[in-house]
RNA sequence: CGGGCUGUGGCGCAGUUUGGUUAGCGCACUGGUCUGGGGGACCAGGGGUCGGAGGUUCAAAUCCUCUCAGCCCGACCA
């Protein structure tokens, strides 16, 4: 490719509402323009990426035995009605209607489509199946940000697998664990499996692929010591029981003008330690109120809560609606003698005694409170968010939590969707049996945008080699030099032919603006061809990522250059 | 959805408080001269009607109302 001819738009500021390293980068660079927000058009140096990701992605999943398809972006509302998740998307689905009236939907995933196609299977004998497509996808993100990151429209990898038994889902969740260890390991990301939440997909198991960057959105548990990994939303960790003063005195009320917090509950005359405190979150669970306890010191994880309630729709109760309920404002509530609305504990609660908590009055809260004696309990769960420093529930040693960009996820889906969709087979007996699934996706807009992330330095971009938009730039600083252009051509066509990308930047511009623009993009080598050197008899080849330049004879320059390259594309 | 902020050429910004000729600057762009190994200089140019609609006024980028869009924090989402 002649850079004289290419659409390469670089530009020396970023646009001021790019925050993220990559979204600059990727602006700046020319790779990638913003339409409105959360959807992006992909320049040819960002499509050029984006399709080697993809065909990285490509080349793991068949060789596990994916098959691959393409499915339609826009699906009727009759297939999402009937696995029951045209109510649970909520407004994160995009929804229109065609010109008869009919409910439509923008895929954001692409299970009951899937499974559709999946009710074609017949036997066992043509188990297992292991399906995907590389497609658009769209949800109705309440917040697009950081360029590449979280969008509205965006290509993703989403395989799914069909088996007979818990034995072949089994092998092919754990076939696309190692798939994705080898496709990150190839995008040059340090993505490290973690136990993730299942969210609205339901199914037993699920394992995100995480990489550290401060442009990530969720935070992950680390132990330092063994293999404990996991997302806050689903990890936890041991912490030092407290003993509660015995013996269990008996529930008394207590005057508490003005007290409304945790904190200030710890320092007001009759007070306690906040560990010593039942904290009552008035929550809305299905439109069911719901009051959720936690120790005074710890904090609500809303998607433990959601997970376990099982819920589509779970959000903190307005504070009208708690004086409603409770007859009191939030910082006087409390579960004592509450019948009416279902109550569900956290772990860390469990055999507390001579505690502290609202009243339901405002201005008092009761003291000597036990919480199996004096509180109906309905449930009890892991609902607190871990903090860093604790112990790994593992080995003891202390947790960190780290900033993550979730790049892949693999679910283990179960039966829910083949059930709902009606896909069921024969087996060797002649029963009907349904098929167990399993789904996984990784996002390649957001793959790209985390190598970028995580590949970079101050000049620019630096792309490993899988996915770089052009292995190598040649810099012909003197264009009209014809025995300069010579070499050029040479080296462009000796690299070309041994299948390496090859930008040849020909502009007629000075050599510090192609430089510049070449370090911007962030092509791995650069070969620099100019007079000066060619005075000397030597063309010039620079690695990107060390900035290290060697001197090659110009004389017969691309085998040299050749070996110096590595053959490693 | 709540809070904060911003919309002026492709990008970055000034001008708005205190309405007043042809709306300005840097980068980018076009032509030219010089230059020629780290975003070069000079000369000459082209491009915006100030997010949109309505209003106030002799006069609106500037004031008022409504509206749309974008960004950040939170909520939410995977």
């Amino acid at each position: 490719m002649r850079w004289s001819t290419a659409f390469i738009p670089t530009l020396r500021d970023a646009p001021a509402d790019a925050e993220a390293e990559s979204h600059k980068l990727l602006v700046r660079g020319g790779f990638i323009r913003q339409l409105h927000a959360g959807h992006y058009s992909l320049l040819p140096l960002g499509l050029r990426v984006h399709e080697k990701v993809a065909q990285v992605v490509r080349e793991e999943i068949n060789a596990i035995g994916g098959q691959e398809f393409l499915l339609p972006a826009m699906h009727p509302a009759t297939l999402w009605q009937q696995s029951g998740r045209w109510e649970v998307m909520g407004d994160e689905m995009f929804r229109l209607k065609d010109r008869g009236g009919a409910d439509l939907a923008l895929g954001m995933t692409h299970e009951e489509v899937f499974s559709h196609l999946a009710t074609e299977l017949n036997s066992y004998k043509e188990l297992p199946q292991l399906w995907y497509q590389i497609q658009m996808k769209f949800r109705d993100e309440p917040r697009p940000k950081s360029g590449l990151l979280r969008v509205r429209e965006f290509a993703m990898k989403d395989s799914y697998s069909f088996d007979l038994e818990q034995e072949g889902l089994d092998r092919a969740f754990d076939a696309h664990h190692d798939a994705y260890v080898r496709i990150f390991d190839r995008l040059a990301l340090d993505a490290m499996p973690v136990q993730a939440s299942s969210g609205s997909m339901g199914g037993s198991a699920s394992i995100e692929f995480m990489v550290p960057s401060p442009a990530g959105e969720d935070d992950v548990l680390v132990c330092g010591q063994c293999q404990y990994r996991a997302n806050v939303e689903r990890g936890t960790s041991t912490i030092e029981p407290v003993s509660s003063e015995e013996p269990a005195l008996e529930v008394e009320r207590f005057a508490t003008p003005g007290v409304r917090t945790i904190a200030a509950l710890e320092t007001c005359e009759g007070g306690a330690p906040a560990e010593n405190q039942i904290k009552t979150l008035v929550m809305v669970i299905d439109d069911q109120i719901t009051l959720v306890l936690l120790r005074g010191d710890h904090q609500l994880n809303l998607q433990k809560l959601q997970d376990f309630s099982g819920a589509i729709d779970v959000r903190p109760a307005e504070p009208a609606e708690a004086l409603e309920a409770m007859g009191a404002n939030p910082g006087s509530l409390g579960a004592v003698g509450i019948e009416n609305y279902k109550v569900i504990a956290d772990f860390a609660l469990s055999g507390r005694m001579n505690m502290t908590t609202g009243a339901n009055q405002d201005d008092w809260h009761y003291r000597g409170v036990s919480i199996e004696r004096d509180i109906d309990v309905d449930d009890w769960a892991d609902l607190r968010e871990v903090r860093a420093g604790e112990a790994c529930v593992e080995c003891g040693a202390e947790l960190e939590i780290i900033r993550c960009i979730e790049a892949g996820h693999i679910f283990k889906l179960g039966r829910k969707y083949s059930e709902a969709m009606g896909i069921s087979v024969l087996d060797a007996d002649g029963k009907a049996q349904t098929p167990t699934m399993g789904s996984y996706g990784i996002g390649i807009g957001r793959a790209v945008a985390a190598i970028a992330e995580n590949h970079h330095d101050e000049r620019g971009l630096i792309w490993p080699m899988e996915v770089t938009p052009y292995h190598v730039v040649i810099a012909l600083l003197d264009p009209d030099d014809e025995s300069a252009l010579a070499i050029a051509n040479a080296v462009d066509q000796g690299l070309t032919d041994e299948g390496f990308d090859v930008l040849l930047d020909d502009r007629n511009a000075r050599p510090g603006v192609k430089f510049a623009d070449s370090e911007l993009i962030g092509i791995p080598y650069r070969i620099t061809i100019g007079s000066r050197g060619l005075g000397n008899g030597v063309v010039e080849f620079t690695s990107r990522s060390t900035g290290d330049t060697e001197e090659v004879n110009s004389e017969g320059c691309v085998d040299a250059l050749l070996t110096l390259i590595g053959h490693n594309k």
